[in-house]
RNA sequence: GGCGGAGUAGCCAAGUGGGAAGGCCGAGGUCUGCAAAACCUCUACGAGUGGGUUCGACUCCCACCUCCGCCUCCA
């Protein structure tokens, strides 16, 4: 099945293939954030989406170069530094650092590059004056450079405006009158003493970049001025990924980017989020409430990145579950295979560059649990639900009917434990497909070691229990809470789980 | 006013012109020293409303209702 996605271009599922010739490479395009403040959960319902899309093109086998580029001057971080009287560069510095704790814990992969906008003016001026001597870009009375728009009649095509329809909006800027067009955006603000000692110099004067240009000249300078996917929120269509289409083409004279893939808004608990409504969250607001990073990163991956997604603690509280009874199937698969190692070693590095089948055979040798004919006749069921859940992603990234296959992957093989039926064979495979579908998911357990003194109580405690000393049993089973683990009895022997 | 998205069980949410996935919650049961987990069974005779096409519509068409987004620097 090709893999398929809607382009908000063409406004249709389209079949995904690089412009690579070799059809291996992937130029990805991801707006990130303005490092003016603590990311919020709506900003990483977007990074999430923008990390399940590369890592679904990875297990397909593509080489994802994706770029992410960081904010760090515009109106909002000026007034943030000048509020606090630092630099510029110090006052995103902190929110900088906090983006990429915060990426960590919600497991997204790192980008190839994290340009910050205040690297790359240079490469800004540059196709300012491009753009001047095409023509193109004009200088205003105010001494500001924006973009003619009548030079480019393909502006509004990705978002379907109509520029000669458009209602002037009552964001329009009163102080922006010396535009030629109203529709004209900025390329190159002068500066004002609102800016303090934030300032470039250019061939215009003392200045800084305007927002749609720092996109375009990071990506080109990064990717080439051909990118495969461009991604962002729905709000970001129109004028910001417009503008950078605008920009791109005419300096570059290509097509500027071949699918563009937007995520929908983020509701909180089926209201607008914002900080009136009291339902505005960070990702530090949810894990001081006690969410861990895997949990939130369910909730915000498990609905289809073009549906307004509606974020609630109840959609926690079923995420928590659900990663819960997966935990606890993945304990079980292990310790019916025998595998006693923590599951992050052993499918590890080496098995991340195998395809399914030199993974299964490695598996076989390695750990010798049934003959390679027999397996091959008992597994293929199971690696079929694999296959599913790819496939299902395949489908623009249909991660709801992917999910469907994964969990009933869980409740066969479950079944299968219950009855006693099923073989070391199946349980490690069925552990391999758990953890290909993993590495798109991200949603293991923090691997945690147990100590020794928790293994040394749990080993007494199977003695009590084998001597029927239920009492002391039980003292056991309390000493080891409060060394943080729960232990549970199953058929399989005892199993821990750390306690949250 | 223009453009676009969406209405499926208590909540979240798929696929599909002919048997309505899956998750969470809930009820009953099996297992278990206990606990926990797991497993089994049950939980929408109906898909915002009203029409139409069709042998047959949740799916296609029309109208209406409701919600949401964008319309000049918010993911």
């Amino acid at each position: 099945m090709p893999t398929r996605f809607f382009n908000t271009y063409s406004r249709e599922l389209e079949e995904f293939h690089p412009l690579d010739p070799a059809g291996k490479r992937v130029k990805l395009y991801t707006c990130g954030p303005t490092v003016y403040n603590f990311a919020h959960i709506g900003n990483f319902r977007a990074y999430v989406f923008e990390d399940l899309l590369q890592r679904h093109l990875e297990a397909r086998g593509f080489d994802v170069e994706r770029v992410m580029n960081l904010t760090d001057v515009d109106d909002k971080t000026i007034k943030g530094c000048r509020q606090l009287g630092v630099r510029l560069a110090e006052f995103t510095k902190k929110f900088k650092d906090a983006f990429f704790e915060d990426i960590g814990t919600l497991r997204i992969k790192r980008a190839k590059d994290f340009p910050a906008a205040t690297d790359y003016v240079a490469q800004m001026i540059e196709m300012i004056r491009v753009l001047e001597k095409k023509g193109i870009a004009y200088q205003a009375e105010d001494k500001s450079l924006y973009f003619r728009l009548s030079k480019f009649p393909e502006y509004g095509k990705l978002a379907h405006l109509n520029l000669d329809e458009l209602r002037p909006g009552v964001r329009v800027q009163s102080d922006e009158y010396e535009k030629e067009n109203i529709g004209d955006f900025a390329l190159w603000k002068a500066w004002d003493e609102n800016d303090g000692d934030v300032k470039w110099d250019s061939p215009w004067g003392p200045g800084r970049p305007g927002w749609h240009i720092e996109c375009s000249a990071m990506a080109t300078a990064l990717l080439g001025p051909e990118i495969d996917i461009h991604c962002g929120g729905v709000d970001n269509i129109f004028p910001h990924h417009e503008a950078e289409i605008a920009q791109s083409e005419c300096v570059t004279g290509k097509k500027f980017v071949r699918y563009w893939m937007h995520c929908a808004h983020l509701m909180v608990e089926g209201q607008k989020m914002s900080k009136s409504a009291g339902n505005f969250y960070t990702l530090r607001d949810l894990l001081e409430k006690g969410w861990t990073g895997r949990e939130i990163r369910y909730a915000l991956i498990t609905v289809n990145y073009r549906l307004p997604l509606n974020f609630t603690f109840d959609g926690l509280s079923a995420a928590r579950s659900a990663l819960q009874r997966i935990d606890e199937w993945t304990e079980r698969l292990k310790l019916h295979a025998g595998l006693q190692i923590p599951i992050s070693e052993y499918f590890s590095t080496t098995l991340a560059g195998m395809n399914p089948k030199e993974a299964t055979s490695y598996l076989l040798s390695k750990y010798k649990v049934v003959s390679g004919s027999e397996l091959r006749k008992d597994t293929d069921g199971i690696l079929a639900y694999g296959e599913r859940f790819f496939d299902a992603l395949d489908d623009d990234l249909n991660i709801s009917g992917a999910l469907s296959h994964l969990f009933n992957l869980v409740r066969e093989t479950n079944r299968a434990l219950d009855a006693g039926t099923l073989t070391d064979g199946q349980a490690v495979i069925a552990l391999h497909v758990r953890n290909q579908i993993d590495s798109i998911l991200g949603l293991s357990p923090d691997i945690r070691n147990i100590p020794a003194a928790v293994l040394a109580l749990v080993e007494q405690r199977q003695v009590a229990r084998a001597n029927k000393q239920w009492a002391e049993s039980d003292r056991l089973r309390d000493a080891v809470a409060e060394l943080g683990w729960v232990v549970k009895d199953t058929k399989e022997g005892p199993k821990l789980t750390p306690k949250d």
